[in-house]
Parts: C-alpha cells; sequence; structure tokens
DNA sequence: CATATTTCGTTTGTGTACTAATAGACTGTG
DNA sequence: CACAGTCTATTAGTACACAAACGAAATATG
C-alpha cells in the first residue's frame, strides 16, 4: 500500500502546530523584539511570584532543566533578574526580578497580551476560545 | 495597574501551543525513536515528490533555508536521502530518497499517523476537526 | 546515626529555528 | 551584450529544547 494513503504531511497535527507556532514566534518578534517568547514567559512568571528557585520556575514555565538555566543565564546577563544561592537550602538558586525587569514586564505585558490578540485574530470570540479550550485539552 | 490584569501566561495562545507541541514531540519520539519530527517530515515529503531540491523541500515543509540545510545533511549522512548538482542550474541541489530512506518511510508512514492519533486522543472526533481546522486558519 | 533516595543545579551533546551576510549562478531589461 | 536584480545554497551566530550523566546538598528510612 502506498504509504501516502495513510500519511499525509499537511493534515498532521504537528505539522499543523509547528507553522501556528511559527506565525506566532513572528508575531511575537515583531510586537517585542527586545525578548524571546521564552524569556518574556520566564520574567512574567518570576514577576508574577515575586520570586522561586530555578527549578521552581522551569517547572511552571514548563522549561526543562537545561533550557531555564540558559534562559536565566541570559536574563540575568541584561540584569533583568538576580540570583542567589539560599541559605536554608544550599542546592537552590532563588532569583528575582531587577527593578529593570519589572519594568521592562511593565512595559510590555500589554504588548504580550496583543501578541495572543493578532496570533488569534482570523478567529471570531468563539473560535478563540473553543481552540484555547481544545489546546489545553491535548496537555 | 497590575500587568497581571492584562497577562496572564497560561491563557496566552503561545504558551499553550507551546506546551501542546511538548507532548506532540514525546508521543513521536516515543513511536518514533529513529527519525525526529522534521527529519520525517523532510524525508515523506520527499518520498512523496520523488525528488526536489532543498529550497524547494524547505518551503514545502515549511522550513527555513539553514533550517533544511540542516536537516539534509543530517538525512543524507545516514543514507537516507541522496543529493546532487542539477546540471541545468547549477545553484540547485538536488535531493532525492535513497532506497534506505524509502524503506524507512514505509516503515514508519503508518507509525506518523498513529502519533497524530494519540496526539489528538483526547478529543473526540468531531473535536479533533475542529482543532485541525481551527489551527488551519491561524496560518 | 548511617545510608539510600531524592532534589537541585550544571555540563555535554544533538537537533531545530531564525537572522544576516556571502558567493555563485541565473534571468530580465535596457 | 551588460548588468541589475533574483534565486540557491552556505556559513556564522544566537536561542530554545531535550536526554543523559554528574556532584552536592537535603531528606527519609531503617
Amino acid at each position: 500500500m502506498d504509504p501516502s494513503d495513510t500519511y499525509v504531511l499537511e493534515r498532521q497535527i504537528g505539522f499543523v502546530m509547528r507553522r501556528a507556532v511559527q506565525r506566532h514566534i513572528a508575531i511575537f518578534s515583531a510586537l517585542i523584539p527586545e525578548l524571546t517568547p521564552t524569556q518574556f514567559a520566564a520574567l512574567a512568571k518570576l514577576c508574577e511570584l515575586g520570586q522561586a528557585s530555578q527549578n521552581e520556575l522551569g517547572r511552571l514555565t514548563s522549561m526543562d532543566v537545561a533550557t531555564i538555566k540558559g534562559v536565566v543565564d541570559r536574563l540575568r546577563a541584561r540584569e533583568l533578574i538576580s540570583s542567589a544561592p539560599l541559605q536554608s537550602d544550599r542546592r537552590r538558586l532563588m532569583l528575582a526580578p531587577t527593578r529593570k525587569g519589572r519594568a521592562l514586564y511593565r512595559k510590555y505585558a500589554p504588548q504580550a497580551a496583543e501578541v495572543t490578540r493578532q496570533t488569534l485574530a482570523p478567529l471570531d470570540d468563539d473560535e478563540q476560545r473553543q481552540l484555547m479550550q481544545l489546546l489545553e485539552r491535548l496537555i
């Protein structure tokens, strides 16, 4: 049997999601050129929490330990977050946003919401809600 | 105003899609450990076409020129595809699947369709169609 | 108390993914 | 024909993303 009877690339959920993510990232970097989506996610979550350990921040933003380390390194290099080992548990690296980091978060939070609006713009309100709910059930 | 009134990470389409893609990739690599989703997409499209230039293959699989080069290099290193400059247009690098590449495609095409099924398993048939159609309209 | 297990962070290696710059080859128009 | 613009592929650089393995520190259990 011809394999393309069972498999058509364009009909695979992975392919469609990859393309949708590509478009989303393009919109994001047009509206928020200073940060990547991942960096913004980490900064935003840290601002929301006030402080967190690196591991904790990784879990809450769905980033691998190796990934969150790289993201944290880059945010720290730009002085958007600070880090210090915790006295009560010397394994943990406690992170907190700097004044500069909080300012950047406040500056871009509305833009980040706008990224979602523009990404979902081809859909009406009902369809947007449907899409979000269906995607959440995939996780 | 508190930025978290306008922005909640978990409600952003980018965050939700990133997590859905993570789950999808986990399912893919469990069912098809020999190839990445990107590599399989390139190999599948090339098998479907019979042959194509590197650029063409990149466009049809939605991969950047730099990305498709890396993917092609790795597939060629494993002798799943072959490449040769085209006489009639020496800029172009014509690609074709090898016998080994076609065999691997035939072997995994049903598995690749199964990846989509498992990824979409939390949804019923109607919801699966809805999700695919909504995502396609985002592109 | 001692040791087995778990947790946290780091490092290494591989694989997307994009930008920007470059060089070579082709094409269209003056 | 000349040459400006376009197309193709490559390279270098940055940034996720995950697996695997490691050491140090904390915790649990006997």
